[in-house]
DNA sequence: CGATTGCGTTAGAGCGCTCCAAATCTTACG
DNA sequence: CGTAAGATTTGGAGCGCTCTAACGCAATCG
């Protein structure tokens, strides 16, 4: 039952283990004939190198380990794939870990990760802090995607939330909209900027800005909302913090009897898989997350093939993607 | 620059080789001295197993391999939490690979973790036909999980969507309707199912089914509902294939001026993310995804540990979830 | 007090592979 | 036909770890 091993493939060929190890690396230096023969012999043991063996052997693993802060999330998902293609470009295998937005799970990622000898460390929306990514960046390259730029060590992709704030802000003030709420994304990692980003353009174009607190998910979004209906100082749009944010915004509007976008105007953030559904149809701001993910790989193999050694950090700009949830307000 | 190895540590702390592996596999017959002089080395040098030659030396990895068909999906996503938590409690680690949605990527994934020399697979919504999960179970023990009940060889967790399409087509009947539409998943892997369900519950309840080609997205549900509209066939209730094609039934009714569930109930199946959010509120089938995850883990140790041989097949029972796309229909 | 037990420790072989240096085989050329 | 230059092939060491068998030593025993 145990597998056959290149000394096994080597004896039925006819040949010897390193000639094996040849082919199966496929060298140009070695006679068609043996080549043949070796091939043969693995085919019909059902031969299949033993990759801790070879990653033993060499100093190499060629592989590098990636850490999802939530398989759930569909934002994450477009990074992998982004991610993944690199990667593939460049020969490598991306071990995927799970970190189930809980740190702890993070750190034995990250443990794991190490153990398997990765070359590279990616880190997509890490729960964990900056002290343990220090850590890791001092064992392996690690790389960052899509949270807190300016790690010491780490290199981080990240877009720019002030930028993508003003984007909506913009948006909206082009329509007609002068009485636009911001409900933010309380201690989420880039609430922060992305208010600001909102206040900043709201106050550049003489509008007095009005932030609630909100969160990452619809319930989040309903409180605020209720509030805004009774206190009677519902605005003529909602910028939210997110897309989900943005989708408990619409049914609450709804349920208040308020219809999107004819009395209220939406925009969300993320451009996930919701804001495209045409049910939803959320006009928010998009992140190039695929491209983010390509980034990421480029920027760690600069430090693997070329020996980069000072941290680079680079920030994307993201772009408005305009569905139906905003229109021009109605006429007073 | 090298990393530090058991040598190392065992030089620093003044024991042999073989006393840290005993302390690193913490065997109970190690003294405490020299278990802490050991430990203390280890951490100060920063030393952290190699799993390569670890998993080379011993006969076996304590390793799963898991390939998911889509990261995207999030119906799969939730069926990995449940496969980690089961592996976690085995003690066993998870190797994510992701199958892109491509029958030629999954089997490279195959390929992938064999080479790693993973003791199971777990196969979660595979695209690979019949022969390859054949091949691959001849060399590791296999689950299947939400497809394709019945490959020989594998094992295989699915949940039984003839009864969730009776589920729904029960449901519907108890608000009231008899003209029930289905839309069905065309080619996917359980659309068959779920209509052969979708036609008998109807029948054995004295109803004429009536099935339309639909698909697995949005737009396939559109063409669809666009065609009863035309005909003037409109039915009281629309039981679709997934979430998703149920999502493009509600924006396309609603484009036509027609209401859900006022004009139109509408159900999905998949009880995926979108039918939670309050603005879609789809009713719909829900499979035990977490459950799913963790049997495959059972099963799938059953072989390891216990050299089980005969295929097992685990067929759970669907739930209907009711949401707010559902309702009595009009009084005619 | 020598022999026995048992615990804690260690040397050494071996896991399957790569890689280097050396061995062997071809081919070309004078 | 002999030999140098290439082209192929091979033996062997070594990657970092586990595991078995054996070892040293102190405690125990008759």
């Amino acid at each position: 039952m145990s597998r056959p091993t290149m000394e096994t493939v080597a004896e039925r060929a006819g040949v010897s283990r390193a000639l094996v190890s040849l082919v199966m690396n496929n060298s140009s230096k070695v006679s068609e004939a043996k080549r043949q023969a070796v091939l043969h012999a693995a085919e019909q043991l059902g031969y299949r190198p033993n990759l801790h063996a070879r990653n033993l052997a060499q100093a190499r693993t060629k592989t590098l380990g990636m850490i999802i802060n939530d398989i759930h999330n569909p934002f994450f998902a477009e990074v992998v794939y982004g991610v993944e293609a690199a990667a593939d470009d460049y020969g490598f295998d991306v071990l995927i870990l799970n970190g189930g937005r809980d740190a702890e799970r993070e750190r034995r990622a990250v443990e794991t990760h190490l153990q398997f000898q990765v070359e590279a460390l990616i880190l997509v929306g890490p729960k964990l802090d900056d002290d343990d990514i220090v850590r890791a960046s001092a064992v392996v390259p690690t790389v960052v995607v899509a949270s807190g730029r300016d790690n010491p060590g780490a290199d981080t992709i990240t877009t720019d939330d002030e930028r993508g704030a003003a984007l909506a802000v913009q948006h909206l003030v082009q329509l007609g909209h002068t009485d636009i709420v911001h409900i933010d994304g309380a201690a989420n990692i880039s609430s922060r900027a992305r208010s600001h980003g909102y206040e900043k353009a709201m106050r550049s174009l003489g509008l007095e800005p009005r932030t609630l607190r909100g969160g990452d998910d619809e319930a989040d979004a309903e409180a605020a909302i209720v509030d805004l209906a009774e206190t009677d100082s519902m605005p003529t749009a909602i910028f939210a913090f997110n897309d989900l944010v943005a989708a408990g915004a619409l049914s609450t509007l709804e349920a208040a009897g308020l219809r999107v976008p004819d009395d209220v105007s939406v925009v969300g953030y993320d451009n996930t898989f919701i804001a495209e559904l045409n049910h939803m149809s959320l006009t928010t701001i998009n992140q190039p997350r695929h491209q983010m993910g390509q980034l990421a790989i480029r920027t760690v193999l600069e430090r693997i093939e070329d020996d980069r050694t000072e941290p680079t950090h680079i920030d994307l700009a993201p772009t408005l993607s305009v569905r139906r949830s905003t229109a021009p307000p109605r006429k007073a």
